[in-house]
DNA sequence: AACTGCCTAA
């Protein structure tokens, strides 16, 4: 009977039944399969002594196995058995049971042999399996303490089955054993229940080393480990490399890191240094802290290094956002050169490295070595793949990895619905197609799409499959949901999840603060911040949503954004670029320019932000020259202006009447910094021209503004009209704005206004008509004052007409009286004689 | 034979 093609299916058939890819087989010349044929095995194989050839026909009469059992006889296999461990391997492949029935007395070695076989091809229910069958057998003579032990390391932290084990355990009396005792702790530890371990432990009456230190790798936090690391020192137990490794892995939170130091002194003293474990750990530690150049020096004075040594070097350096990227490249360098076989792990630090100082092409390189070592396919090598590409900007390659990765898990997903956030949601029913739970992450990257793309409906439903899957628990994913609904403009909602949080951290805070400052509830926001100081330490982010809503509110005292100054400052966060950037717009915004420019001044780190502000400050205070100056100079330190930047520097061009630069700074901003003009650029250049007195060319730029003139725009001609007297088109230009805005007033009452002041009475009368029969109401304007009183939360504000104030009348005065003041400093200043008794000393000359 | 180190996504 010859081979074919039929048994080579039924030979992958059988090896993917059982999970396996055997790469030694897939090198199996498909020639072997079609020449072999089925005589006498034994026959033919018995004479081979020579372990390589007995390996060989091993490889063939496995797959014999498979397709024809019942030829099979039991003398080859016994010749085999005589090569050891190796073959067991071999065993523990294929059909493990019916090679483990053909040997003739099995013993306890072997069976623990073929367990720890098994452990390290990752079956560990199959090993488990093993035991099991020894138990029903009822050949207790071939279970010994590591025959145990193997067991309860396969049972991988299943509660259950290690039970049922330590119920064996207890009842054969190998719980006087300490190896037994020692694996119960550490399936206990593994399965999350370190109470039991620690009943176990306890009951020991001669804990070893490895018991303590099985105890001390269970606990969680850092600081009840290093107690009980003290505990051991007391009780007189002496450390060896794995206790230090195992308690310098807990050394890196701020109170525990001195605590490692200690244990580095001790590490010293015992002549542990050059403990490859010891000094991974010290490394580790280090990096951790963020403290790369002593975890180099642990790393250059180690005798020997290992691939973990590499890796944990390399890992360090590239968590620190690029600040050591260079370093971490060199290391992954040399470990190139040095020939090293490179892991999962080196390959996932250099390419998160190279997304870090986002180096594009350096990460091919190392993309295109990844594919030659073969794990292009690896889960976590591609997630970090990914990632670096969408840094790099260039999301068709991390689409192109996406496809490539063998088994895409939640990560993957996750990642794929950051980076492509129009398709998010078809790719998160997508991923739960494939039957992949969607963990937090993913949700906060759906929920920041949905914001994103303005989902109402979609967020909604996504909020109540957060309530549904228990998500809503999640700090993080409430804290998504808080200002998804605030973008949305739904505060109702983001205050509802907020309140029905258990616990409110910083950034839920923040976010609420921040949802209302962006609607416009600048009381709200100011209001929910005072809550927050009370229950949590604020950070830079609680200032810059609080500073800017109070840099928008009109009736919010300054003095309370200058309480917020000298907070930070006690708290050192002052200089922040965010901070610094909301508290000089808030200066800006609120009149106070001079604070604005202090604040400028101390700023470490000019951002484009920062130098926005402080133009944009001086642009609203008409102080021309100080905004071009300050423009040139930015430009000489190197910071490109936004578009934003460029919107101020015309505003102020606008105002002091400067149209041809106006003109120059457009025109640089398109053709120079390929910045498209927002509605706002064309508004100013038309206000420009405008207040110029060029109103033909402010009504030709208007009609050329892409999708239409915007209300403002409008809205400011119709002001220029009216300041150069221009009855036509001020009347073309009102048409067009109460077509557009019906309910406004605006426009009704600067018509009435150049009417009247053309003496046209019957028109004005006519505009007053047209606006009570379309039941417009004229919108009160309020001036704001502060008045000195620092208690007082707001300031008081006025309307033209309004006497509701209790010292209306001593108000009013007061207005007179400095009115006439500015007067008579006006017309000094102009050079006109003073007629009331204040001296100018130009005059007097 | 039991205890230990490096790992990515927001």
């Amino acid at each position: 009977m010859k081979l074919g093609v039929v048994y080579r299916d039924k030979y992958t058939r059988c090896c993917v039944s059982h999970g396996i890819l055997p790469s030694s087989f897939q090198t199996l010349p498909s020639r072997a399969l079609t020449t072999t044929t089925s005589k006498p095995l034994s026959h033919r194989w018995g004479r081979l002594h020579g372990s390589n050839d007995a390996i060989k026909a091993y490889h063939k009469s496995c797959l014999l196995i498979s397709l024809c059992p019942t030829r099979w006889d039991r003398v080859p296999l016994q010749r085999l058995f005589k090569f050891g461990s190796k073959l067991l391997l071999f065993h523990t492949l294929q059909h493990e049971h019916h090679l483990f029935d053909h040997i003739p007395h099995p013993t306890a070695a072997s069976i623990n042999r073929s367990m720890l076989n098994l452990l390290h091809k990752h079956h560990p229910f199959r090993a488990l399996a093993m035991f099991k069958g020894q138990f029903q057998l009822c050949s207790l003579d071939t279970v010994n303490e590591v025959t145990v032990a193997l067991s309860l390391k396969a049972c991988q932290g299943e509660l259950k089955l290690g039970s049922q084990i330590h119920g064996f355990v207890v009842s054969s009396g190998f719980d006087s054993c300490v190896t037994v005792s020692n694996s119960l702790m550490k399936m206990y530890c593994k399965s999350g229940n370190f109470e039991k371990a620690l009943l176990v432990f306890e009951n020991l009456i001669n804990p070893d080393i490895v018991s303590w230190n099985t105890i001390l790798s269970g606990f969680e936090k850092g600081v009840d480990a290093l107690s009980f690391a003290c505990s051991m020192h007391l009780n007189g137990v002496v450390f060896d490399p794995v206790t230090f490794t195992t308690a310098l892995s807990f050394c890196w939170g701020d109170h525990e890191f001195f605590f490692g130091w200690q244990l580095q002194s001790l590490v010293l003293k015992y002549g542990f240094g050059c403990e490859v474990f010891v000094g991974n750990a010290l490394i580790t530690m280090y990096s951790r802290r963020g403290r790369l150049d002593e975890a180099r020096r642990v790393f250059d004075e180690m005798t020997r290094r290992d691939l973990v040594s590499w890796n944990a070097m390399l890992s360090g350096y590239a968590q620190e956002q690029g600040h050591y990227g260079s370093e971490a490249v060199s290391i992954f360098v040399n470990m190139v050169r040095r020939g090293m076989l490179l892991d999962h792990v080196s390959l996932t630090g250099a390419v998160s490295a190279c997304g870090h100082i986002k180096n594009l092409e350096l990460g091919r390189q190392i993309h295109g070595l990844i594919i030659k070592v073969g794990y292009e396919t690896h889960v976590s090598v591609g997630n970090v793949l990914m990632s670096t590409y969408s840094k790099c900007e260039v999301l068709k390659d991390a689409k192109v990895v996406f496809q490539l990765i063998s088994n895409p898990n939640v990560v993957s997903w996750t990642t794929m619905i950051s980076i492509f956030v129009e398709d998010a949601l078809s790719l998160f029913n997508e991923m739960r197609s494939y039957g992949l739970y969607p963990n937090d992450v993913t949700f906060i990257g759906l929920i920041h799409a949905i914001t994103i793309s303005n989902l109402v409906t979609e967020g909604q439903q996504v909020h109540g499959l957060c309530i549904k899957s228990c998500f809503l628990s999640e700090q993080t994913v409430s804290n998504s949901l808080i200002t998804m609904y605030a973008r949305f403009e739904f505060m109702q909602e983001s205050k509802q999840i907020f309140e029905e949080l258990n616990y409110r951290e910083t950034v839920s805070w923040n976010a609420l603060i921040s949802g209302y400052a962006q609607n416009g509830l600048y009381k709200e926001a100011f209001l929910t911040f005072l809550s927050a100081t009370k229950e949590i330490k604020p950070n830079q982010y609680t200032f810059g949503s609080v500073l800017n809503a109070i840099a928008a509110a009109e009736d919010i005292s300054l003095k309370h954004g200058q309480c917020c100054h000298s907070d930070l400052l006690k708290r050192g966060l002052s200089t922040g670029p965010i901070v610094s950037g909301a508290l000089l717009d808030m200066y800006g915004k609120r009149g106070n320019i001079s604070e604005s420019r202090i604040v400028f001044n101390e700023t470490p780190e000019r951002t484009v932000f920062a130098w926005t502000a402080i133009i944009s400050a001086y642009a609203r205070h008409g102080d021309y020259e100080s905004v071009m100056s300050l423009f040139k100079e930015m430009g000489r330190e190197g910071n490109s202006p936004d578009s934003i930047t460029f919107l101020s520097v015309l505003v102020a061009c606008c105002r002091k009447g400067m149209v041809d630069v106006g003109h120059r700074v457009f025109d640089f901003m398109v053709k120079e910094h390929s910045i498209e003009p927002i509605p706002e650029h064309y508004s100013t250049m038309v206000d420009m021209l405008g207040r110029a007195g060029r109103l033909e060319e402010a009504e030709e730029l208007m009609h050329q503004i892409p999708g239409g003139p915007g209300l403002s725009v409008l809205q400011s001609l119709l002001g220029s009209c009216r300041l150069h007297g221009n009855v036509d088109m001020a009347e073309r230009v009102v048409n067009n704005l109460i077509e557009m805005d019906p309910a406004s007033s605006g426009p009704y009452v600067l018509m009435a206004n150049l009417y009247a002041e053309k003496g046209m009475w019957e028109k004005v009368a006519e505009v007053r008509k047209g606006m009570r029969g379309r039941g417009v109401k004229k919108e009160v304007g309020f001036s704001w004052v502060d008045v000195g009183n620092v208690d007082s939360l707001y300031l008081h504000g006025f309307s033209s007409g309004d006497k509701s104030h209790p010292e209306s009348e001593d108000i009013c005065r007061m207005a007179e009286f400095i009115g006439l003041q500015m007067k008579l400093l006006k017309d000094s200043r102009e050079g006109r004689k003073v007629v009331l008794g204040v001296t100018n000393p130009n005059i007097n000359e």
